[in-house]
Parts: structure tokens; C-alpha cells; sequence
DNA sequence: GTTAAATCGGACAAAAATATCCGATTTAAT
DNA sequence: ATTAAATCGGATATTTTTGTCCGATTTAAC
């Protein structure tokens, strides 16, 4: 559904605010070592996740990256997953059509809009706050 | 959602079904054609259609494919898209986990769940044939 | 000021997905 | 039987995605 760079992202964004909650502030090393994923490539989707202004940076020693709590509960998913991922999950056809549209559907196009809308609307209304709300509390989990 | 490969499969088994049911056998080039894929590409794909029995060929001059109608009623888009994608539509998890499930969820594995069991109801619930049908009653299209 | 821990940014590398090529084989039509 | 249209199957090529490397830069702590 999400790209690997996108999924890499969102995992890294809650750990980011999970962190924050905490006290704590973040290095790389943590943050790749907690959402299990490889060190360089997570540099580079932090880079860009600092880049968009969804979580801050501090350089230098003790640095890392810690993220805006008020920020973090008005920001949703969706907005995240736009970034990375552009408006493919809203949008794209699931067959691949370049024109494909209410007003000129493929031909699952119609039984799948519901089920897109659905999936739209909830990604919108979840925050990155909400995520890392259930993680703090232990009801969820970004290792295996 | 699908890989390229399971779409391309998925417009080329509704295209010869149609095809059928206009009493036409389709040749390669038309498939290729009709669905806008590349034909040597389709022709991969139409043989892992044919080694699954979605659809047969017949070789020689004039030969092509074709679909069992009453077969076409019963099979569902799901047993198409498990058989190029996998399982992962119905299992894997968004956020890429191994081990996610609502015993050890990720942090969205909750709010993903119901939209993902509709979408396997609908797949389940779909078969070629009516996707096929709405082909040919001009309701949808499968080009640009 | 020096040091060391950390991010930053661009080039590069590996892996996976997508797509092509081409000769071999089959077989319907004549 | 011959021909020609078509599928079949394996090797190969291209493109995209994913991931790595490394030197430059920043800056907090001492």
C-alpha cells in the first residue's frame, strides 16, 4: 500500500514523538535501531521528514531529532503519506489507468471507490499523536 | 495496490472474457492491444493465466485464448490477485512488520483492519464475469 | 578554541520489479 | 506435407525502488 520509503517514514515519525513524550531526545542510531530498519536510509527519510517540518533537528553533540507535540496531534497520516508517497493512494488507479474517474471508470473502479473513500477519511483523521499514544501505552508496537 | 504484473493480468483475463462472450478468440497482439500493456510483457502473463486454468490457448493459425464462461462466473478477483500478489493484500502488514497482527499490531493495524476486510469481501465477492459485463455494456473501459 | 558527536547532501550500489528478445515448438488451415 | 500463425520458455535488458558510502558541515560540551 505504502512505499518502503513511506512505511520507513511513518514508523520513524511516531518513534520521533514517542521519544519527545518521553523526554527524550532521539539520535539516529535510536531511532534506526527502534523502528528496525537500515541506518543510512533512515538518515536520509529524517533528512526529508525535517525538510517537510515534521520534526526538528539538533545538531551537534547529544543532538537528534525531537519532534512538536501540538504539532504532532493536528498532524494526520495523511498528510505524511502525501509527502512521500504523493496522491497515488487517493487517487491512482487501481488498474493503472491514467484517466480513470467516476466519469470514466475502469472496471473495478466503482466497487473499490467506497472502500478508497473509507480508507481516505481515516487516514486524515489519525494523527501521528494518536499513533504514538498507543505505542507509549504498550498496545501497539513498531519491532517485531 | 496490485503489482503492475497482477493489473496487467487482471485487465487481460477481463479482456478475453469479453472477447468470449462476443465470440471472438483473442490473439496476443489484441490483448496487447485492447488493454494497452506491452505485448511481449502480456504475453508472460497470459501464460501464467493459462497455467493456472483462468483462461486456454489454442495454438496453430488463428489460434488465441480464450475463458470458460461458467468459470468466469464463479472466479472471484481475489483467487486472480492471490495468484500474482500473494496473500500480502489480505496479511501484510502496512507498516511492512513480519509479525503484525491484532495480537502484536502496529501502531495502524487497528484502524486498517475493517478497511482491509471490506476490500477482501469485495475482491471475494467480484467475479470476472461481472467485471467483464461492464465492459461490454460500455460502463467501463479498460484504455485510456 | 578544540573536540567529538551528530546531521547533511550528493554520488554511488544493490536488489527487485518490469519489460524485451529470440529461437523452439505446436498446430490449424490449406 | 507444407505453411504460417500463434504460443512457449529461458535468457537477458531496463527501470524503479531501496539502500549504502563518505566527506563536508554544524554545533553542543568541555
Amino acid at each position: 500500500m505504502f512505499s518502503k520509503t513511506c512505511e520507513h517514514a511513518i514508523k520513524a515519525i511516531i518513534f520521533v514523538t514517542k521519544q519527545t513524550l518521553e523526554g527524550k531526545r532521539a539520535s539516529l542510531k535510536t531511532i534506526a535501531f527502534g523502528i528496525e530498519s537500515p541506518e543510512a536510509y533512515t538518515a536520509k527519510i529524517l533528512q526529508l521528514l525535517v525538510k517537510n517540518e515534521f520534526i526538528f533537528s539538533i545538531k551537534g553533540a547529544a543532538g537528534g531529532f525531537e519532534t512538536d507535540l501540538n504539532k504532532m496531534k493536528k498532524l494526520s497520516l495523511m498528510r505524511v503519506v502525501e509527502v512521500f508517497d504523493g496522491d497515488s493512494i487517493a487517487n491512482r488507479c487501481v488498474l493503472g489507468l491514467k484517466t480513470c474517474s467516476s466519469r470514466n471508470p475502469c472496471p473495478f473502479h466503482d466497487k473499490y471507490a467506497p472502500v478508497r473513500a473509507r480508507l481516505v477519511c481515516i487516514l486524515e483523521n489519525t494523527s501521528i499523536m494518536d499513533l504514538a499514544l498507543g505505542l507509549i501505552a504498550g498496545k501497539t508496537s513498531l519491532k517485531e
